[in-house]
DNA sequence: ATACGACCTCAACTTCACTTGAGGTCAAGA
DNA sequence: TCTTGACCTCAAGTGAAGTTGAGGTCGTAT
């Protein structure tokens, strides 16, 4: 029975129900478990069974990704909220401002950016201690090595 | 003789010296060569040997990484350039002018992004199929699977 | 003579967000 | 009874952009 029966409205959903209505893959599921973003529980056949609300941080989580935040961030955010409830309106409310004004930011450093290229295309001294775009110190402070994942897209 | 003596100024340059004047570790460099993005001869000894402009290269190569252009986009852009030459002026102004339109619309979408959030700070419903936020489809339509690497920072 | 520093190659590791595959369990339907 | 389909675990692969390490060579300075 893995088509929704009437009957079982209110009941727990399975990985492939949970699949199916949140629109992201079994698999998915599976790491996102793992990494703490959801829970569950087992059935008698050890068969994970998911709260409903489930679907909710499953959204949550999408438009976070959605707005920039990485995995771990989200989870962070996820596990403030009280006793690990799903967020209410209220949560949303601060989450998403809290994002809104990373993304904010980011608008902004991509912003100037360009309007530096804008004066270099002309140039093209490209010279590093000259160049504004060879130069990233003025604006830019926060670092660290490794690449960033940083995709608006998805 | 690793430091520069004023009788080798217009003489090729090792790795360490291409790595001192240019900001980036030799095993960048290595790594550039062997994306063909950079070239170099050999020396009696099999060491490397860059002629000079490797270093505008490698500043290019910066640049548009800054702006979010991936290594192989730059690689395929560096190899339209006749006969592999470095880029002159001229070819800065054409590629850079390309890369400036990536970036706009790279700005255009996360701005679009940012407004729709906007209005579902205080709606919070995230409904699959009514939420502009969980409904790409309207703004967004190139895709593909995997993620993605897209850093405005470094 | 030997130590030192710069160089060489090649393989493996890193992060992020997953996906893919191999091999195994469980319950229901023909 | 057998097959099908959904589920399970755990390991390994993907891609981007490098970094790190082991083991070896080269050339010069002491």
């Amino acid at each position: 029975m893995a088509i929704l029966d009437p009957a079982d409205i209110d009941k727990d959903l399975s990985v492939g129900e949970v699949a199916e209505r949140s629109g992201v893959a079994v698999s998915t599921i599976h790491f996102y478990e793992s990494k703490g973003l959801i829970t569950s529980w087992r059935s008698s056949g050890n068969q994970r069974r998911f709260p409903r609300d489930v679907l909710r941080r499953i959204a949550v989580i999408k438009v976070a990704q959605r707005l920039g935040v990485p995995l771990a961030t989200i989870a962070e955010a996820l596990k403030t909220l009280p006793d690990g409830r799903t967020p209410t309106a209220e949560d949303w409310k601060r989450l998403s401002a809290a994002w809104k004004a990373d993304l904010d930011e980011r608008i902004a450093v991509l912003t100037k950016l360009r309007d530096g290229l804008e004066g270099c295309i002309g140039c093209g001294c490209l010279s590093l201690g000259e160049c504004p775009l060879r130069n990233p110190w003025d604006e830019l402070s926060e670092d660290g090595p490794g690449p960033r994942l940083l995709d608006p897209r998805r």
